[in-house]
DNA sequence: TTTCGCCAAATTGTATACAATCAGGCGTTC
DNA sequence: GAACGCCTGATTGTATACAATTTGGCGAAA
């Protein structure tokens, strides 16, 4: 039996969490304690323990005495979680706009790189993996560990919300990205904070017009 | 044995939460889950779960094998939490001044009244409850579900980096309460948010004036 | 046929029991 | 006398067992 350093909660809940925004585990589907753990060949404890935490991430949602499921973001949810991040993503871009630290920028330059050559060919998967990765390095740039906690949760609730989202955008988002990374070299705080913003908005509005017209032809 | 609705790891997590904002438990005290399972009256499961949540709401810190204990903040999360905090609140006075619900102004206005009067007279703990009460219902008045969760637990956590505040700022403080609600009242949305910001940020500098003046005396 | 109520299976909530790990004290050695 | 290491008590991590509740279906009555 090797000694596994980290808890078996926390194995789950990461477990739990990548399939939920992999798209493996839908929205409102269940999530039933037993099967977990025989999943995981862990008890049911820590499988507790796991969705209690992702209950509070906002992933999952819990009835009491009902049990666990997916959560299953409401388009109001949406539009507020879109408000409440917008607002963050331009201070966290300010925030590294005014640190621009040159490590971090390093390694943000050697991801927007990748992601550019990426943009054309590579499939989803890939794609939403460079995202996360581009913005888990800007949330770094800023510093700000409170600010940091927050904005992973909310955009991973988005990236929920927003699952369902088939086109990728993928060329205009780098493109921003881009743009957002230079201002935060030069320490332009006003630039990389209305970028960020807008980044936000684009994504938004292009994830709006996309499940319209998925509407229109259902 | 009555039947109590609600689960005891809620029960269990409100109490816990309860002690640590009325300062009954000081900042890096031991919680020890079989000590706090016998106070209450239940098993350690619960109260594990209550741990738990309270560790992501960032008001117990869990270190593996080692338990729970009290967060203690420190002067630098203390800064990013402020700093947060304050665009959120003016985000969120900024989306109250646009509802202006006349039943919530209504609820607000009388809290305001309530506070007024105390300011001079009342304990300590009587204003500070009303001046939750104030901001729990600010908070209500965004009708925005994402960010009033994330700013109750900014909250929280303010009051627990400034717990031991000594000295109350009731009268400043209700003043300023007064002018945000009068701004919200009047949908002006600018000035209730400009007036929400200056808020957070005056009470955190009193804290720093008040917290350096301790310093100097010790 | 429809509706109401009861029953059983499934599932969660809680308690208890056991295993693994950590902190501190005591003795031993240099 | 000091430093090192072992050992013991305390505490957490995990598993299992039991109690309580919900859900859906089946049958009986209108």
């Amino acid at each position: 039996m090797p000694h596994d350093r980290a808890s078996l909660a926390k194995i789950a809940s990461d477990r739990i969490r990548g399939q939920i925004l992999d798209g493996k585990l839908r929205p409102g589907e269940r999530l039933v304690e037993d099967r977990l753990s025989v999943e995981f060949g862990v008890s049911r404890v820590p499988v507790r323990e796991a969705l209690r935490l992702l209950s509070v991430e906002g992933l999952v949602r819990i009835e009491p005495r009902r049990g666990a499921s997916v959560a299953n973001v409401s388009a109001e949810t949406a539009d507020e979680l879109v408000e409440v991040r917008t607002l963050l993503e331009g201070l966290n871009a300010r925030l590294a706009a005014r640190r621009h630290d040159p490590a971090i920028v390093a390694r943000l330059s050697d991801t927007l790189a990748r992601g550019n050559a990426a943009a054309g060919s590579a499939s989803a998967e890939e794609l939403a993996s460079l995202n996360r990765e581009f913005h888990s390095l800007l949330v770094e740039a800023s510093r700000n560990s409170v600010l940091s906690e927050i904005m992973r949760t909310l955009r991973e609730r988005t990236a929920l919300a927003f699952s369902l989202n088939g086109k990728t955008r993928a060329r205009e988002d780098w493109k921003e990205h881009s743009a957002i990374l230079a201002a935060v070299i030069e320490g332009d705080e006003e630039m990389a904070a209305l970028l960020a913003m807008r980044h936000v908005q684009n994504a938004a509005a292009a994830f709006a017009k996309s499940a319209a017209a998925a509407n229109e032809a259902a």
